[in-house]
RNA sequence: UGGGGCGUAGCCAAGCGGUAAGGCAGCGGAUUUUGAUUCCGCCAUUCGGAGGUUCGAUCCCUCCCGCCCCAA
């Protein structure tokens, strides 16, 4: 048994690295090379190069794929370059604009792993004679008792599952993900040993495809005349201010609402409670109105065997930089279900992720809906 | 044009003789494959204006300006 828990030799056994042009897809290429696997790398090409080809931080663009192209020359693996633009705008970027526009927080980095990366380029792999895909993903694939499970990375930091728990089993068979284990300082100083030329390179943050932070530019460009301004208002109607668009909130946010002239009996913080995409109204209050004791999760991914139909006591982690929270989630007879939490979780958002974990597995997840 | 009250940063507001709290808003940073949350830092040489008293005034006095309330 190999260290991919494949049962021939390395030499023999074929896998394909999603290579993103970043540090960690690099050094997932350059580890399995160096243990003698036949690597191949495949690096996608998402979107149109142009103004963000020189951009620090991106991805599967411009410099990223050239720089893919420079480590694979590097470690001396084959490398193909893949044209995914009209793919990822279909599958990624308009999805990302039509949930702005309804009102949700996108997650496209979900997208982009669930009908993109494990998806199209898995197909790729296997067309390509190769065992496994490898990522650069921090996370862990472990082997139990029914098949290959999804883990939280061992370096919390970095961990990544939340992005991942739209995985399903077949793709979770085919994958590897030989970073898990590892911690950011540790990809790094083997990047470094492996002479890599993205070593110094900063990671990746933000979204790939969305220079400077900028989104609403994004999806102004994606969906013109479809930005609307509108009234900022409380629970009960009132006109506090003005925004710009929908677009440019998400439930539980605080900052930018600039409603400040209000009177010392009034002058909590307000967060954003609600997106109404009909009225266009962002709806304020305070902190108290954002706590929600149930999330419902809809589409939803279950990778631990029996569909718990009765509930089982979990921990859901609703937004990537959050702690995860107790509660009981419980199934119904289609790929719907939800959450009743046992403390409250603040700024719970449609189109954000509802990842439900039992320690360091991952069991499943599912897309938070209408709260 | 009788009486009373008030004018402190974009908003609210403490201080009432010893050299400008705090909250909201904003800005900057840390964190973050989500412009969220959270955290850290910054944000009035100046207290409506002009004089005066005092070693020293946002706090006391005078006048002026602007609001508000009561009474006519």
């Amino acid at each position: 048994m190999n260290s991919l828990g494949f049962d021939k030799a390395p030499k023999d056994t074929r896998i394909v690295v999603a290579m993103s042009g970043g540090v960690d897809s690099s050094v997932t290429a350059a580890l399995l090379a160096e243990q003698g696997y036949d690597v191949v790398g495949i690096t996608l090409q998402l979107y149109d190069q142009g103004e963000m080809a020189a951009r620090k931080g991106a991805c599967c663009a411009g410099q990223d794929i050239y720089d893919a192209r420079r480590v694979a020359e590097t470690i001396g693996i084959p490398h193909y370059v893949l044209d995914y633009e009209s793919k990822f705008a279909q599958s990624v970027m308009d999805d990302f604009a039509d949930s702005y526009l309804r009102g949700e927080t996108p997650i496209p980095c979900v997208r982009c792993n669930q009908n993109v990366k494990f998806r199209d380029l898995l197909t790729t792999a296997k067309d390509l004679g190769a065992e496994a895909l490898a990522t650069g993903h921090y996370v862990r694939r472990v082997m139990g008792a029914q098949g290959a499970e999804l883990h939280r990375a061992v370096d919390d930091g970095k961990d990544q599952s939340y992005f991942l728990f739209a995985t399903t089993r077949e793709q979770l068979d085919f994958l590897r993900f030989p970073l898990g284990g590892m911690s950011k300082a540790e990809t790094r100083t083997l990047a470094d040993r492996f002479n890599l030329p993205v070593a110094q390179k900063p990671d990746s943050q933000d979204i790939c495809f969305v220079p400077n932070g900028d989104y609403a530019s994004v999806v102004s460009r994606l969906r013109p005349g479809a930005i609307d301004p509108g009234e900022i208002v409380d629970a009960n109607g009132n006109v506090l201010g003005h925004h710009e668009g929908i677009i440019h909130f998400t439930i539980g946010q605080r900052r930018g609402l600039n409603i400040g002239d209000r009177d010392s009996e009034n002058n909590e913080p307000l967060y954003v409670i609600r997106l109404d995409a009909e009225k266009k109204h962002v709806v304020v209050g305070p902190k108290e109105a954002l706590a929600k004791n149930e999330v419902a999760l809809r589409e939803i991914n279950w990778l631990a065997g029996d569909i718990p139909l009765d509930g089982i006591e979990v921990e859901v982690k609703l937004r990537s930089a959050q702690a995860p929270l107790p509660g009981r989630f419980r199934m119904n007879d289609g790929n719907g279900g939800g959450v009743a939490l046992h403390e409250p979780a603040f700024g719970v958002a449609p189109g954000q992720a509802g990842v439900i974990y039992q320690g360091d597995r991952v069991l499943g997840g599912g897309w938070i809906g209408a709260v």
